[in-house]
RNA sequence: GCCCCCAUCGUCUAGAGGCCUAGGACACCUCCCUUUCACGGAGGCGACGGGGAUUCGAAUUCCCCUGGGGGUACCA
């Protein structure tokens, strides 16, 4: 059987990492087995839908890499299909007409409730008489459709990830809507649980993966393949990423869509390994590095956690460093480049590109997010840059002052073209002022890069001369030093 | 409330009866490298939720408890 599996985001929202997720376990499970992976828009809800939000899915996919073999498909686009497949399943007597109002549903619930019972449909217009139609129809009611469920029904099924599931169709919550309230000679609007299956049907789905919290509508969605006359697909239902506190995480729990993440630095491929890691392991576990193709090779079901796994930031910046740190510095500055303009630093990407790929070779192996290249960098960028509270305090110490005049005036007659210059430079005013080398160096990071800490100071000195910076920047630091 | 699922270091996980005095990774701590700042390297801390049962032997199988999660719409 040729391997279909999809994934059926609803544009309520921006791409969520729960989609992601599930979307890069179908990706690879269609890799692995060689099959078709399909991007489905759900779309039904006209209310909650947007095209923003879709746009913003397709482009998260992208990014990630997660390339579709076919779609996107819109649901609002296919209406007749589901309506038809609604029309044929109440002539076949699988569906019926109910009309009973929403207040009555409401009190039904509330004696359920009363009596500790679960809430659920009585199926009490389950067998209305043309007659009684009728008179509700007089009355102006206006009816769902409703599909039958058999309480004497045991569904069950061969999860991927969870081998038997077993669901009671009593415990469903009785006959379920299938399509909205409309006049009764017309077929409302078709909901979720009905039009999935119409679709995954009529796309040829194989495989059905998705989150955990699809585990009831699955036992439903079976009922319907069933009464549609198709054939049942597979399930594989995948644990949950959950918040820091344990719970499915949500859009309260702050940054959760991809495009936040992207913009935040975080690169795709770090974010698709992550994502990976999250509930699958390799076959050798000890390695955690790898691209979203290499686990395609090794991807299957049985190596999926059942439990649901607690987002870590830590562990994504951990990942995130590594790939930036592999990164060569010709990509990188490509990639900092929207940051530093972001910043509203002054530059010329074209005509001083060696320069800012020597800014990247140098900030590069320290970062773990890229938008960290903003505030790293400007002390390179801007000559009129503030210095730090710590830095303005070891400039004020004794001696600073007479160490920094002796470096600017060694500067005045020196090429600072290489390491070795700024390194003699800094030997000869250690042996002059006769102080340690660790002070002259401190004392030149805090005059230079205006803080305490930062990237390598030779590398840093090297950069600001080429930029003119160092001279000025050195006077408004001796200017500290001397108390002015 | 009711239904379903899950349960190994703080976190992500390896482990499919003896290879486990439970392995790896992140985080944390220490040391090394560096007379700056990082990166990097070497160590350390740290877990099988509890109770029964099966077995010569259980993290691994079964049962109960506890804990956690998900679901319970005319949303998806």
């Amino acid at each position: 059987m040729s391997v279909r599996v999809r994934i059926a985001p609803s544009p309520t929202g921006n791409l969520h990492i729960g989609t992601a997720r599930t979307a890069v376990f179908n990706w690879l499970y269609a890799r692995h087995h060689g099959g078709q992976f399909i991007l489905r828009i759900e779309d039904t809800d006209l209310e909650r839908s947007r095209p923003e939000f879709t746009q913003n899915i397709l482009e998260g996919f992208q990014w990630l890499g997660l390339e579709w073999d076919e779609g996107p498909f819109f649901q609002s686009e296919r209406m007749d299909l589901y309506k038809a497949a609604v029309k044929t399943l109440l002539e076949k007597g699988f569906a019926y007409r109910c009309y009973v109002s929403e207040e009555e549903l409401n009190d039904l619930r509330a004696s359920q409730e009363a009596k500790g019972q679960a809430p659920r449909y009585d199926n009490r217009h389950r067998n209305l008489t043309p007659e009684q139609e009728a008179e509700f129809q007089a009355e102006g009611r206006l009816p769902v459709i409703r599909f039958k469920i058999d309480d004497q029904r045991d569904i069950r099924w061969t999860d991927l990830v969870r081998g038997t599931v077993t669901w009671s169709g009593a415990d469903l919550g009785g006959d379920m809507v299938i399509a909205r309230r409309a006049p009764a000679d017309e077929i409302g609007q078709p909901l979720y649980n009905f039009v999935v299956v119409v679709d995954d049907v009529d796309m040829k789905i194989s495989h059905v993966i998705r989150g955990e919290d699809h585990v009831a509508n699955t036992a439903k969605q079976i009922l319907i393949y069933e009464a549609l006359g198709a054939s049942v697909p597979d399930f594989s239902h995948t644990p949950l990423i959950l918040s820091p506190t344990g719970k499915k995480l949500s859009k309260r729990d702050g940054v959760t869509s991809i495009s936040d993440f992207q913009s935040m630095g975080y690169l795709s491929q770090a974010m698709g390994n992550y994502m990976t890691l999250l509930g699958w392991s390799p076959p050798d576990s000890t390695q955690e590095l790898f691209t979203l193709e290499g686990a395609a090779k090794e991807f299957d079901f049985d190596r999926v956690n059942k439990a649901g796994a607690k987002f870590d930031w830590d562990k994504l910046n951990w990942l995130n460093s590594q790939y930036i740190h592999s990164m060569p510095a010709a990509d990188l500055v490509a990639l900092f480049i929207p940051y530093w303009e972001k910043a509203g630093y002054k530059f010329d990407a074209e005509g001083d590109r060696p320069w800012l790929e020597t800014i990247a070779a140098l900030i590069g192996p320290g970062m773990s997010r890229l938008d960290e290249a903003a505030d790293i960098c400007q002390y390179l960028f801007v000559p009129d840059m503030a210095f730090t509270e710590a830095a303005t305090q070891h400039l004020q110490q004794e001696g600073v002052a007479s160490v920094l005049k002796a470096v600017s005036a060694a500067l005045a007659d020196a090429s600072m073209t290489e390491a070795s210059d700024a390194q003699t430079l800094i030997k000869g005013v250690t042996k002059s002022e006769n102080v340690k080398k660790g002070f002259v160096m401190k004392s030149l990071r805090a005059g230079l890069t205006c803080d305490l800490k930062g990237p390598d100071l030779v590398e840093s000195w090297l950069l600001l001369h080429q930029r003119g910076i160092d001279r000025t920047r050195l006077d408004q630091a001796i200017a500290i030093a001397e108390g002015a």
